[in-house]
DNA sequence: CTGAAAGCGCTAACAA
DNA sequence: TTGTTAGCGCTTTCAG
């Protein structure tokens, strides 16, 4: 059923196959403009024996259309991407849009790469992962004329739109929250920062709240790479060493939240009674460990699925959004790690 | 800089503003063939002016050449892929191809769907996760005429190539190791199977080695949804308040098996005097856990820059694979959860 | 080293 | 309802 030859078939093998023009197979197989069904029925019966698949590079070129949305994004393996992405695929297959996914490991250089590459096959619009682009990234972003929409963040100035929640302010309500409960001496572990804008933002946001309440962090330590469980469970073990008087450990993220836990929860400690802890949201992981840990959300599908929508309204009804920025609110859930008793 | 209407660019603005014909500019921009200092610079300058993102949709028709592998994955949520992704990255940025990724989750249909609308593209070579697939999707792959590498499993027939482990056998040898501790009386627990042909097949030779032995699985159950930890937790509570005999659990995949293992030291078991378990390897998530879990490396990393290579060679050389299929070994590690004191 | 001409495989626009 | 014509923006090929 498949030709012979290497070439690959073109809506002429299709054409000459059934006997009809190319212009009306092509009609067929897209489902366009009024065709017979008679005609329509063996266009589609001959693409199928010969296994036609059509070409989109020359439907693309012809058409100037392509059905593509570019996402760029830091990883795939923090958690905290692939369901952003699921909430981008929910809306997108609703649609003809298609995402084509971009990692750039938090680097800018490969960020700025990556989106070259990705614009240069003219998707019709672009979903990219924070605020802080390379002076060349943003101009080919301004400069493409497709819709853009920067998610995660909303902490800066968008180019075209943005959706996500201000880690400042997720940073600054857990401080407060603690604060609240009476923890006084606080202790602040996490992901190494300067290229992780939002861990960056969501730390900043936390001091600052303490620092209005005439309290500082008492001991901090940054890690990068490793088992982020592992790492919880270290970094904790040491810096409680340091400073046993700590009676509150705030996590960048769930993961070495959950280090921590186990670690405290290993060396007899009561959580959250003499110390408490807190993470932010990275993973749904958290039900099932021996604690409910406080976390907050970080409303990860719920941004994919807002921005998406924007892509395929402006891709739909060449609107320009109503709203520039969307700016979720994180929901803090106390587990029974912050909650003094 | 920026051009002020909204047609986007073409060589031909380049061509213009630098005064060089669109056929050496197209050169200095593709470092191909030879081009005077002098000129190339007047190029660059101009197209880095204008803020010129080549066409690739053009570039494409007119080479007759596209850098795209199309990667088919059934999930970015099970962090096996992301790793088996991130080797595939590994080996194809030394190339000037580009992974793109495609998911099906566990679905046959979208697989088929997802397949011709990357097809469409015309990619250099295609990664497939499994070897099971609709008639459909097969005959496409076959009438593609490129590189098709399908991963993660070798019981069975590839269309082209294949790089993976053994699941049957990955089973049996867990199987194996756990009889030979002593273990009798052994439960499984895992994910329902219908279209995880990998678990199945794991599972089947489970069962088979056991059967030589002739023993059979005491209990069993499956679950979908959910979080991983929470369920491993919920099923060992459930499957040991039915039979308190058991000395043995199985997990399918390793996170449910660190829920299973949380569980038991609730309970005050003694892990693995009382009872042993082990999971499969999907996660580094183990290091940090209360016990080193046993378990099984499915070699994630090393599958993907196996088969980014063969496509890279292929797509280099032109020449058939020498090996057709490549059967990676998996390595068990006992932890200290299945080695019997 | 540089340029001109001829398509790549499809679809928009128009004609029949 | 169907067909014809003329490109889309680039690269191949060949000529200078």
């Amino acid at each position: 059923m498949s030709n012979d030859d290497t070439r690959p078939l073109t809506l002429r093998d299709v054409s000459e196959a059934s006997g009809v023009s190319e212009m009306t197979v092509s009609r067929v197989l897209r489902n366009r403009g009024d065709v017979s069904q008679a005609t329509r029925e063996k266009v589609l019966e001959a693409a199928k024996a010969l296994g036609y698949v059509p070409n989109k590079i020359a439907g693309a070129l012809a058409s100037q259309r392509v059905n593509l949305v570019a996402v760029i994004i830091p990883s795939l393996r923090n958690m905290v991407f692939p369901e952003v992405m699921s909430g981008i695929s929910a809306v997108l297959e609703e649609t003809d849009l298609q995402p084509v996914v971009g990692v750039t490991d938090y680097l800018p250089e490969k960020e700025e790469r990556v989106l070259y590459e990705m614009l240069s096959w003219r998707p019709s619009g672009v979903i990219i992962a924070g605020l802080e682009h390379s002076e060349a990234s943003k101009a080919m972003l301004k400069a493409s004329g497709i819709p853009v929409v920067e998610i995660m963040d909303t902490d800066g100035t968008p180019i075209d739109s943005a959706v996500g929640i201000s880690h400042r302010r997720a940073g600054r309500e857990m401080a407060k929250a603690i604060l609240k409960q009476g923890y006084q001496r606080i202790g602040f572990m996490g992901t190494k920062m300067p290229l992780d804008h939002r861990a960056r933002k969501r730390f900043e946001g936390f001091t600052e709240a303490l620092a209005k309440e005439g309290v500082e962090i008492a001991d901090q330590e940054f890690y990068s790479g490793g088992s982020a469980l592992a790492k919880g469970r270290e970094l904790t073990r040491a810096m409680l060493k340091r400073d046993p008087e700590l009676d509150f450990l705030y996590y960048s993220n769930d993961m070495i939240a959950a280090g921590g836990m186990l670690e405290l929860l290993d060396q007899g400690i009561d959580i959250p009674g003499q110390v408490g802890i807190a993470g932010f949201n990275g993973v749904e992981l958290l039900q099932g460990l021996p604690r409910q840990l406080a976390t907050m959300d970080a409303c990860r599908t719920e941004i994919g699925t807002k921005a998406a929508q924007i892509i395929a309204d402006r891709v739909a009804g060449g609107a320009e959004a109503t709203e520039k920025v969307i700016e979720l609110t994180p929901k803090l859930s106390f587990g029974d790690t912050l909650k003094r008793r």
